[in-house]
DNA sequence: AACCTAATCCCAA
DNA sequence: TTGGGATTAGGTT
C-alpha cells in the first residue's frame, strides 16, 4: 500500500497507564508531493472562530467549514481534535521526548472537570 | 459508521 | 526541539 517503509516496522509496546497495549505502526512518507503543511492564516482564523462557538463539530457545520476553507472534512476534524487535546493538557508540561508516559501530574487529576458542553 | 480521546509519528521551522 | 497536521488503536455515541 502506501506505507513502503512500514512493512517491517510494526512495533508493539505498552503505554504506561496500564490500560491497553497499543500496536503502533510507523507511518508513511507520503511521496514527493503534498508538502502542504501548516494551514493558512485565514483557515486557522475561521477554525478558531468555529471552535469558540462550538468545541465539538457536529451536523453540517464541519461540512460548511470544510467547504469554506477548501479543506477536507477529515482535516477539519483533525484540527478540532488536536485543538481540544492540546488545549486541555496545556497545564502540565507535556512529555517531550523520552519517558513520556509515566510522568503525569499524579495530583489534581480529580474532578468534575469532565465538563463537555454538549450542545 | 462516524466521531472521539489519547498517544504518537513525523517533518518543517 | 518544538509546533502542529496526520495517523493509529481503542472507546463512545
Amino acid at each position: 500500500m502506501k506505507f513502503p517503509c512500514l512493512a517491517k516496522a510494526n512495533v508493539i509496546f505498552s503505554v504506561g497507564d496500564t490500560r491497553t497495549r497499543r500496536r503502533r505502526l510507523r507511518r508513511r512518507k507520503v511521496k514527493g508531493d503534498a508538502k502542504k503543511r501548516r494551514l493558512s492564516d485565514e483557515q486557522v482564523r475561521f477554525l478558531e472562530m468555529s471552535f469558540r462557538d462550538e468545541r465539538k463539530l457536529a451536523s453540517g457545520r464541519k461540512a460548511h467549514i470544510a467547504a469554506e476553507l477548501r479543506l477536507d472534512r477529515k482535516q477539519v476534524a483533525v484540527w478540532f481534535q488536536n485543538r481540544r487535546a492540546r488545549h486541555k493538557t496545556s497545564s502540565w508540561r507535556r512529555p517531550t521526548s523520552s519517558s513520556s508516559w509515566n510522568t503525569k501530574p499524579s495530583s489534581s487529576r480529580n474532578a468534575t472537570s469532565r465538563t463537555r458542553c454538549y450542545n
